[in-house]
DNA sequence: TATACACCTTCCAGTCGCCGGAATGTCAAG
DNA sequence: CTTGACATTCCGGCGACTGGAAGGTGTATA
């Protein structure tokens, strides 16, 4: 497959896809005789866990690490999970924020007034 | 007050204060005699409002258009409520996620084992 | 056969929101 | 009079892309 396909597939951008390959987060693809990237399924596979990785806001080396764990069947190395129990702590975080902030953008579109979001914090 | 000051008041590094201001965010304070940078209170809550909007996300143009509305007294102007609409609407998005990614982690963390990952978004 | 068009290739440069470091200046305390 | 903590500017790099130039390839149609 192509990597416009690929991309069909997947909802990433050929750029996007070029520049993985580049930094090495997924395989240099075998070429056809004119030079085009030929994708196996297993690469459209490999690129939907990036993906959603992403969408989670993994960084791309922490993805990195945890797709090299995988491909020799390991579990992940402390790093990793410690990793993911800071992520883990962030999310509540961000969670209540962004309950709070919507919260402030809905009352706000109700006013239409000046953005209150001065006391998003409880500051102010 | 210094900017060390300002920084202790807001959470906002040295650094990031001398690139808001470089960017047109923060107006250049007035300077001492010694060149050195004076704040007054307004500035520390222009900067926590920042601040507070940065926390959430929004880029920092549209927290320089929002404060630009506040400036002249009027509401922000569509394009930036049309950009807090489509934020509340990711807003639910990125909570569900994150949510399923917390129940993700913990249940890895709990297994030890291989990454799940993939079945975050439902497929594989 | 010419040409238009959609695809592919590489490479270079820019974006955003910073952060680190170098080189230098200022000021108060010991 | 030196030490230390502040301050200044400038330069360069990070992560994760994204855009654009300049060129090669493959197919369809006039």
């Amino acid at each position: 497959m192509l990597i416009h396909e690929l991309t069909q597939q997947t909802g990433v951008p050929t750029k996007t896809i070029r520049y993985y390959e580049s930094i090495g987060l997924l395989p240099s693809p075998t070429r056809a005789a004119n030079n085009y990237r030929q994708y196996r399924s297993e690469d459209a596979e490999r690129l939907r866990f990036i993906a959603s990785a992403r969408a989670l806001d993994f960084s791309l080396a922490d993805i990195s690490e945890i797709l090299a764990s995988r491909d020799h069947g390991i579990a992940p190395c402390q790093r990793v999970l410690d990793t993911m129990t800071k992520e883990l702590a962030g999310i509540d975080r961000r969670v209540v924020d962004l309950l709070a902030l919507r919260d402030s953008l809905n009352q706000l579109q109700k006013e239409g007034a000046i953005l209150p979001l001065n006391d998003v914090d409880g500051q102010t």
